[in-house]
DNA sequence: ATCGATCGATACCGTGAGGGCATCGCGTGG
DNA sequence: CCACGCGATGCCCTCACGGTATCGATCGAT
């Protein structure tokens, strides 16, 4: 093994004192075998680097060169504890974060800004993924937070970042298109179009709990909102769409609301595993459970 | 001391190869003092670096931190002793070239060109000095090369770079100021415009052997080059300059080439010091006296 | 020229950091 | 449930490295 750090350290000692004896007092060490730490240094990379001038010594062209390197490489490694630890307790480092089409509309914007806020020297990293993906690669700690849609495994811990209710999705010309004010689900005689029971299991359920499994399961069936809103455009049907998703200006698509008592809320929850190591991931639910605002 | 290379490179190799035993044979060691070296630096850090899986190992957030600025220090601790050598022999490094005010305008482009040639990656520093300065800064090693005229001392080294003969400068107004072929100096009436003894005694010396010491003396006393257009300009008299100086033109100075009889040639030569440890300086000498030509 | 001071190099010795061998503890897979 | 694989631990030994004493050379002062 050539070339140890108590040689560089030395050597940089050296240099900078031109003198041995100060050199070894900077280094709480005798002259000695400072002197021979320096002749190994030399001897291993076959390079005189100090001329021995009888009255103290001085960098040949060589040292000035491996002084440098020995600055650079002693500065990487003062920072480097610091940094690691820094990682380690979760000040710095990556948040990958999933989230689902309809997550993005209604809050990514906010939930990373909420992130920013808490642990601002986090970087976060995004990747759209299904809900049922999302448990996956949350178990699989391929992502450390997903912003999913109940249910929730229980193996996860979660958090509720956005409530809504379901709005009334209706196709240009149909009858319900025209008109502003709440209308109730028993006004709407023809087909809806419905969420897949695997895809959106939740959006699913909730729906067909709305309208009546018998009158829900006769339509299409999609899985992502925006596919949703394509099917109503066609005229197959109404849907029931998060009222976040209004945000989203679809030609042919009218959106009108729903009765009070036919109302019905929708959540989305951030979702991570509580064996995720990731300590930006750790210091952010801690700080979450300090205090849950989300415009905290 | 904490934090040794070792433990690096230790701590590299496992976590590349996610492996203790792998990762000890890697290392042409055992594994029991590989896992004290990990233990002794997580100890030091004070953070964990590597989840234990039972089944292998895997870095954790803080040790792909960690693991980055160790690849970073070895990257450096690597090409440092090949910088260094390179330095030391004189491939890359800095040669500190003075010039005269003179020696720029005929040779100092050509010159560093040369150079370029023969040491490729070797940074050229320069700095304007008058002769005498030159020899101070080259015996105090301030300076590795110097483009200098005679006479040169002889604790130098030297090599001849560029000769040229000496051309008349006239004023104007002056008689000699219109015609074009040679001038003999007989046929200069008036005052010559002289080199001073001390700033420039080898021009001096020579002009003063070329029209006579008692007609020299008469006039103006310059040192540099510059200073005597200006005063030729002003109508103090005629001057002996070098004739690659005719390339600046002057505004109301005219030059006339000598009789071949009176022509009288000066030299520049490249001058440093043998004493001077400057590997790249060391180099180009070397390559100087395989190989004299200064267009090679 | 000589002596003394200063500074780096060398000789020798002792200790402890670090590597090897043997073994343990534990988690996983057959 | 057993056997295997892997990291952790205990023990021993060696040698690398630091300390003390001293040498040798160079430079400055007398």
């Amino acid at each position: 093994m050539d070339l140890s750090l108590q040689q560089l350290k030395g050597f940089v000692a050296v240099a900078e004192e031109q003198h041995f004896g100060r050199a070894a007092e900077r280094l709480s060490m005798t002259q000695p075998p400072l002197t021979r730490q320096i002749q190994g240094l030399e001897r291993s990379l076959a390079v005189s680097l100090f001329d021995r001038t009888g009255r103290g010594v001085r960098l040949t062209a060589a040292g000035a060169v491996f002084l440098e390197h020995c600055r650079r490489m002693l500065a990487l490694l003062e920072i480097a504890p610091e940094a690691t630890r820094r990682a380690a307790d979760g000040q710095t480092g990556t948040l990958r974060i999933a989230f689902t089409a309809i997550g993005a509309y209604a809050v990514l914007a906010d939930f990373l800004t909420m992130v920013g806020r808490r642990t601002p020297a986090v970087t976060a990293e995004l990747m759209e993924l299904v809900s049922p993906d999302q448990f996956e690669a949350l178990a699989g700690l391929k992502v450390d937070l997903g912003l999913v849609r109940p249910p929730i495994p229980e193996q996860f811990e979660s958090l509720l970042v956005h409530s809504e209710d379901l709005v009334l999705a209706v196709p240009a010309g149909h009858p319900l298109a025209v008109g502003d004010g709440p209308v109730s689900l028993s006004e709407v005689t023809d087909d809806y179009i419905g969420y897949s029971p695997e895809g959106s299991r939740y959006l699913h359920d909730i729906c067909a709990a709305m309208v009546g499994m018998n009158r829900y399961a006769v339509s299409q069936l999609a899985s992502q909102v925006p596919t949703m809103l394509a099917l109503v455009r066609a005229g197959l049907g109404c849907a029931l769409i998060p009222r976040s998703i209004m945000a989203m200006r679809v030609q042919g698509v009218s959106y009108r609301e729903l009765d009070s008592a036919d109302a019905h809320s929708v959540t989305l929850h951030a979702c991570w595993s509580p064996d995720n190591p990731n300590p930006a991931l750790q210091r952010l639910v801690e700080s979450l459970q300090q205090n849950p605002q989300l415009d905290a």
